[in-house]
DNA sequence: TACAATGTCGAGCGATTTAGTCGACAATCC
DNA sequence: GGATTGTCGACTAAATCGCTCGACATTGTA
């Protein structure tokens, strides 16, 4: 029941969806991206205080203010964006970062397995940008068919 | 801070590699188990219940009793044993099973991306048998470092 | 200058999951 | 019949998830 992406993955890249279709078109307000993206909105607030601390979203208050991409949808990779919201995606803890853990895993027997999962998952997840995940929403929403492709 | 494998997956591949490392040789006691792989006994107690109810493992009651592989050790892939203990391992949860999950999911917009780590993961856990993992942990228990070789 | 519309920040909270413990019971061997 | 092992289910403490809410800051408009 475990090994799951939260659904901060999940909306924050909705979001960001979003953003990347208004891109250059100045801000977006929070009620119409979680309005769109049926996302609660006031949970979408600290997701975008998140992407905004990492350099994916700019934001401007009062009235006729919002979010926008802080950098051109081309260049945010997924990965990134999931790095940010979820934290590491490393299925093992013994994987994380390049501290010492040598220390309690020398028991844990699947890490080579698990290394090479992971390095292979984030290689996949850092080759898509956002602006592909958006061609594939509008893909999917634009299609005839209302929900099953793929 | 998800994306991660439990705790369960973790210990119940250690007994596992425990169990084949004395295959043929009649039951090993839980407490045995636990003490040389550093797992919680009581703990334990339900993981073996649970790789029991799936086949993995086969138990004996009484003095001289205790736990042994139900079948060979290469014909138990990993892939197995962590979705019995885990369950599903798909990252989100619109990769289950195959029911409709056409609902709030014609939203969710990296569906395709996760789909595709999601298979290679589960080819790559499916070629790894207890016999490779015993391998490996005898290669690195058995080595001249200590600890760190990969 | 007031006020309304927006974003910002952090505390708090109910439900669920994790990672166990414990105790009563069952089987088996001596 | 008692010692030794496994079996099963109830219970729990702590953490995490998925939010909500309220106080506050900023800025455009009248």
């Amino acid at each position: 029941m475990t090994v799951r992406l939260s659904t901060k993955g999940d909306y924050g890249v909705r979001a960001l969806i979003e953003l990347a279709l208004h891109e250059g078109e100045g801000p977006v307000h929070r009620a119409g991206i979680a309005a769109r993206r049926q996302i609660p909105e006031s949970y979408l607030d600290h997701l975008l205080a998140q992407l905004r601390r990492d350099g994916f979203v700019r934001s401007t208050r009062g009235p006729a203010g919002g979010h926008e991409l802080a950098r051109p949808a081309s260049e945010i990779r997924l990965l990134d964006v999931l790095e940010s919201l979820e934290g590491s995606l490393a299925p093992l803890g013994c994987l994380e970062g390049g501290e010492t853990h040598s220390e309690q895993h020398v028991v844990c027997g699947q890490q080579w397995v698990w290394r090479e999962i992971y390095d292979a998952m984030r290689a996949r997840l850092a080759s898509v940008t956002l602006t592909e995940l958006l061609e594939r929403d509008r893909a999917r929403r634009g299609g005839d068919a209302p929900s099953y492709s793929i």
